[in-house]
DNA sequence: TCAAACCAGACTGTTTAGGTCTGGTTTAAT
DNA sequence: ATTAAACCAGACCTAAACAGTCTGGTTTGA
């Protein structure tokens, strides 16, 4: 169960990220502390947490009283930005891959599809950035919940 | 490379129910016609075509000079059944499964966000049929191609 | 009755997901 | 200087998913 499911370190690292984007910046957050708060299992949470920071998003303090804060505000971190520090380019079919490489074309008549699709979900995550987050807690059950009735 | 990324399978039974839907409805497409026309292997697509069968989209013939047709007519038959006569309910977040379990509400604040995307991603599969295909054998390239930059 | 085609499910090799473990290095406090 | 709390780095592991393949059916037109 789950086509297009995104996996869970991403959303580790979403609620790593909006976690620390709720605290004093100039404050570090230990790993023990973040891990506890959004039940995250803590050495995969570390490593998580990694690419964040090779990405440019997270920073960290070493030593004891350490931890890691965000290294921008959180209007300048987009979903986007996260996921991409994890995954790499998102490409919703291998044929949106940076070189589009689809055996088939040029008459792959799927191609629109996929962009559109490809278009949409990196618009939505370009736009959210973890600052849209902090203000309603939980407009969620709103958004209505057209789940899809299964064949 | 690839997070939210279509398995390669669904692709195949797209190209699949998208060969059909150029042929006559009243001819049978043999598994070895579809398979050399998309590139898709032989015996996987066989599988793949099984599921599309018992999802009622795609209907078979047996004996020599048997094969596979569409079962409905290509304007009836959408991205969405395909892709969930393969793969059940589109589900972009585990948290966007029937029975809504996340085990962080009722604070999750990204809810919104996965609404967002599941709603966006399931309306054009919903929306989009077969029949959409034939008209325009290319406008693919046109649609635009932001294809996300890496962080 | 033959053989062309579909049907069904077991099997396989590779990769990914989701973590864990071990052993570092840095640094504040004593 | 030593300790210990924290981060850092990468090897490791288990289970599942992915992408197919293989074997052996069953159906049916000629």
């Amino acid at each position: 169960m789950g086509v297009m499911q995104i996996p869970r370190r991403v959303d580790y690292a979403l609620r790593a990220a909006i976690y620390l984007s709720h605290q004093d910046p100039e404050r570090s957050c230990s790993l023990a502390e973040i891990a506890r708060h959004q039940g995250v299992p803590r050495k995969f949470l570390e490593k998580i947490i990694q690419n964040l920071i090779r990405g440019g998003l997270v920073k960290s303090k070493r030593g004891p009283d350490g931890g890691y804060a965000l290294a921008r505000s959180p209007g300048e971190i987009s979903f986007q930005n996260v996921i991409e520090a994890l995954e790499g380019p998102i490409a919703v079919n291998v044929c949106m891959s940076q070189h589009l490489s689809c055996d088939h074309l040029p008459r792959c008549t799927m191609l629109g599809v996929w962009n559109e699709i490809q278009r949409k979900v990196v618009d939505v995550f370009a736009r959210t950035t973890l600052a849209d987050l902090q203000k309603s807690p939980c407009q969620a059950l709103a958004s209505s919940s057209s789940l899809s009735s299964a064949a």
